[in-house]
DNA sequence: CAGTGGTCTAGACCACATG
DNA sequence: ATGTGGTCTAGACCACTGT
């Protein structure tokens, strides 16, 4: 693990452990690089992965402080979409309704950027947070790829699989939202009505080196699904 | 502005000139540092910022490569919250229902972590992108901070206004999300049915000292709006 | 004006991707 | 093996906040 990763772990921990709230004052950086034993630019970087995952928020000429939002229950948007596996305490599991081998229709095709020619997994679950139906998911990975799932992984996480069994690491992901409502189908898995309200989110993760491995489409259940996103900006 | 921003604007506009694709290499940082006549660091955190907006990623050994998304017509999540005001060649404009001086309700009084005795301006839009109606919103800006408003800023950009003739700059903001469904009110703005499904964003700006100065609920039209988002990751 | 974070440099060394 | 991006350092100087 680099320095400046072990840094911001140490520094969140220091948070949470002395359980500083919104606007609590950090140690001034020069405190932190001896604390630590390391350069200004080293602590100044892992404040910049603390401050883009919204846990700190820095000021020039005032000092470091803590960042927090005020909603518990809802779930960071990006804490559901394969990059941190933290829900905090809550338990997520899963039924899995199919693990499989198939030639991917045109438009899966498309968003993995394959030929319909190429096998794919398919992967359907519904998924439950403190066994509440959250979402219905159906999701394609490409098998050059991902060589191989069963029904036991799947029923696990899949991400924490590829990454440690496999040496396979995300690199970035495109996600697309859009509210609609349920089919009969989906309704039924989730437990709702048709024509009830949903979120449609689909995303294409992408190794580092670019190439699509996972295309995903969830649908939410509205009533169990509420999301934040702590942003930054303006960037420029 | 300062030369890692300039560097980065000169990057992606070259993309955008040279109308560069998915994958396309761009030159390597040494090529990059003696081009800008810069060190290797200015380089590398204007490429770190175009990296994190999802105009490009990089691979270490390897190169710097364009990075985009293949859905036209999804709009960055981002550039409707205050952020990027560009929305490509689309044009935004809106019908000011209200604009004027009130006291707050206990929950926006809590969401911007003032009392209830402060006073705060309340604007309530009807927004339109390329003349098809896009949201509803209601916001409230912090007097004390915001000291004046009118019809004719708030039919703008409000965030313009803040920025430019009051030189107040955003620090960050929390967006809370969740669906459900229209009640008649929203429903007659918006040209829908009551009950019919949209999505809810409620977002909270804080200025660069942490301190919440807008809290606005927007709603949006489901068949009109979908979002992309962009990630980087797993962070740690 | 003192204190604090932000920018930028030059350079050493490391880790990864690719042929 | 080569080339490429990533980490880390030490230090100069700058820009902002708050008293």
């Amino acid at each position: 693990m680099l320095k400046y990763q072990q840094i911001a772990a140490a520094i969140e921990q220091y948070i949470n452990d002395q359980d500083l709230k919104q606007g609590d004052k950090l140690p001034v950086l020069e405190q932190l690089m001896s604390q630590y034993g390391v350069s200004k630019s080293t602590v100044t970087k892992a404040l910049e992965l603390l401050e883009r995952r919204g846990v700190i928020f820095q000021l020039r000429g005032s000092g470091i402080f803590v960042r927090r939002h005020n909603r518990p229950g809802y779930m960071s948007l990006f804490s559901t979409q394969g990059f941190k596996s933290n829900l905090g305490d809550r338990v997520l599991t899963s039924d899995v309704l199919d693990v499989s081998i198939t030639k991917p229709s045109e438009d899966v095709a498309r968003n993995l950027g394959i030929d319909v020619s190429n096998d794919v997994y398919r992967v359907e679950r519904v998924r439950y947070v403190d066994g509440e139906v959250f979402c219905y998911e159906e999701s394609y990975y490409v098998k050059a790829i991902v060589p191989y799932l069963n029904r036991e992984i799947v029923a696990d996480s899949i991400f924490d699989y590829v990454q440690s069994a496999l040496g396979i690491t995300i690199g970035f992901s495109d996600m697309y939202m859009q509210v609609g409502r349920l089919n009969e189908t989906e309704a039924g898995y989730l437990g709702l009505k048709m024509d009830d309200p949903t979120l449609r989110i689909e995303t294409i993760f992408h190794l580092t080196n670019g190439k699509p491995f996972d295309y995903s489409r969830i649908t939410y259940h509205y009533e169990h699904s509420q999301f934040v996103v702590q942003a930054n900006g303006p960037y420029m």
